[in-house]
DNA sequence: GCAATTTATCTTGATGTCGAGATACTCTAA
DNA sequence: TTAGAGTATCTCGACATCAAGATAAATTGC
């Protein structure tokens, strides 16, 4: 049965028979099937009011632990996005009171930003919805065949996980 | 061998130890694997003097093979943006003498985007480059292991692909 | 043949992100 | 203790994208 990708690679093969597009038919579905998974995160996080990136700021707190405290610098860190953006970012959940500024008793430069507990509530039941819905995804696939995919992704990954330390 | 994402499971584990965050162990993993392969995209590109918006509309136009004509509507299924992106993108990539707008000679409405040579020897160079670059980035997966991800993740793509007829 | 609908593209205004730079504070070492 | 380097956060301007609407041409049904 053929996917879009089949397609793409069979025109390459044909405009370029030179070329090996092997790689493509495991890294372009990785980058088609992030941008389906994109669309429907946005799409549950919709039904709780939330963004997809207010649920990336937010997990990331909760996944702190209590008391749900992080430094915008830990925050960019968790997310991968500049520091203009994270001040932006709380600036707007703040204003929604989904997290609040406190200063940082230990660095008077810092901030410390807190998840509020309506904040809590919210990312709690947009991660259950999104684990249910994640999971009907998988659905065809087997245990067996999703560990050995996510062993094999690991070994992807690693290489870049390891560029930032 | 540990990844961020084995570390984001288990701190969901301690935090909510009710949820089945099984699905994270693939899902997220092709999430972040995605991003790093925009990043490294964006970077092969810089060398050609190429953004990745540029290379996704060229490449489009490449595969469709000579005359290397495509029309605004088509493109914008292909590369999945909106049309006054495309609008946008055509504008610039023009101006940068990459691409052509012709009139359709069929449809008075349409317009045909067609790559000029210079568009036509950027793409190919930049092609060549990425997979080459790619294939570093698989190269400690054996073919065998490659073409059952490829399999799988096929299979957790075809539900996006047939959406959209 | 004509009105209504659909299709193709472009325009416009709002928004989120980035990158560079500014500001304020902390740390290091002489 | 103090100069200089480093760190944490915020500000600001540029830019790519999107969504909604405008325009123009083609198609459909009567």
């Amino acid at each position: 049965m053929e996917d879009e990708v089949d397609r793409l690679i069979e025109a390459w093969r044909r405009e370029r028979p030179d070329l090996d597009v092997a790689p493509m038919q495991v890294l372009s579905r990785v980058s088609r099937l992030a941008r389906h998974l994109d669309r429907a995160r946005s799409q549950a996080f919709g039904s709780h009011g939330l963004e997809s990136w207010e649920f990336d700021v937010l997990t990331a707190l909760r996944r702190a632990g209590t008391p749900y405290q992080l430094s915008p610098g830990r925050l960019l860190k968790e997310t991968l996005v500049t520091s203009g953006t994270m001040t932006n970012r709380v600036d707007r959940l703040a204003a929604r009171g989904l997290v609040e500024r406190l200063p940082d008793p230990n660095d008077r430069r810092g901030v410390l930003v807190q998840l509020t507990p309506a904040g809590r509530d919210k990312v709690d039941a947009a991660m259950a919805d999104l684990l249910a819905h994640e999971r009907t995804l998988l659905g065809g696939l087997s245990d067996r065949d999703q560990q050995k995919i996510a062993r094999a992704l690991r070994e992807l990954v690693r290489p870049f996980d390891l560029e930032k330390h």
